[in-house]
DNA sequence: TTCCATAGTGATACTGAATCGCATCTTAGC
DNA sequence: GCTAAGATGCGATTCAGTATCACTATGGAA
């Protein structure tokens, strides 16, 4: 598990590096994601930027969807949720309670995973993980 | 991983035993879900039961995925899909080709699970893993 | 064997996430 | 500054799932 401060170059340079505009959308889209960093809706930052079109929130969403910079996951009522991916492989937990989304890596995982694919019929292409918790805060607030 | 045959008890009964009463729909329903099995959507249910209600086919699977009898996941894109539980804790292959959903057990996933749950901060209440790969049916197509 | 309270149903309208089509606007390369 | 092509906002649309509500069928009791 790794909490170190990843230093992830500029999204929006990312984004031009690909070939795509610097707009101000974007650029306003992107400052929520970085400012929130961790479980954030579609819906949030739409209301956090009222003069943004939905769609566009989308279309950007999945533009850095694509390029890995977030993630999508699911909540354990399959209510999704996107999140900054600060590192390259990674997984999520969930608390169940406040909704709040980590990340974690563990290597472990990997190794399993790859041991795995020899029991499976079928090359395995991928594979997704989400541990659901209930967060120390919110399990501190259920005891008082 | 395992493959073997598990004799589940009757769906129609477990639904009976816990109150529930047993309807032409539901009957219908179930009879469908366990002609199919594995991976099933609920609008494919609704094209083979055109008589019975969307409500009613959305309202029985909630009612069988609280009773453990199914579960849901998500294909890579997020999309839903519905799976009959053979047996207790388990989780999902699926193919990304055709769509095809399997089930697997696999004990170390579950050990594993236990040790992480020490790395995390808060209580780990649950997980959710699926493995997303190309059948061997499908992989066979591509090499023709 | 009928009776009837109530669980269950189907139709339909609605929500929330996400996409599409299209006219209009912006950007970036010249 | 000019302009083609990319990006936007709007509104309509799709798709999964839920809510409402008048109606119906189920199954326990009489």
């Amino acid at each position: 598990m790794t909490n170190e401060q990843v230093v992830r170059p500029n999204i929006m340079a990312v984004l031009e590096d690909r070939g795509y505009r610097s707009t101000n959308s974007r650029r306003s889209i992107v400052h929520i994601l970085e400012e929130k960093g961790s479980g954030f809706t579609a819906e949030e930052i739409g209301r956090e930027l009222p003069s943004v079109g939905r769609a566009t929130i989308f279309r950007t969403l999945k533009l850095l969807l694509e390029m890995g910079v977030i993630c999508r996951l699911n909540l354990p009522d399959g209510a999704p949720k996107y999140s900054l991916s600060r590192v390259e492989h990674h997984h999520h937990t969930v608390c169940v309670v406040c909704g709040n989304v980590g990340e974690f890596r563990a290597a472990t995982i990997e190794r399993l995973m790859r041991t795995l694919s020899n029991e499976i019929p079928g090359d395995v292409v991928g594979h997704r993980i989400e541990l659901y918790i209930t967060c120390d805060l919110c399990s501190k607030e259920n005891t008082n």
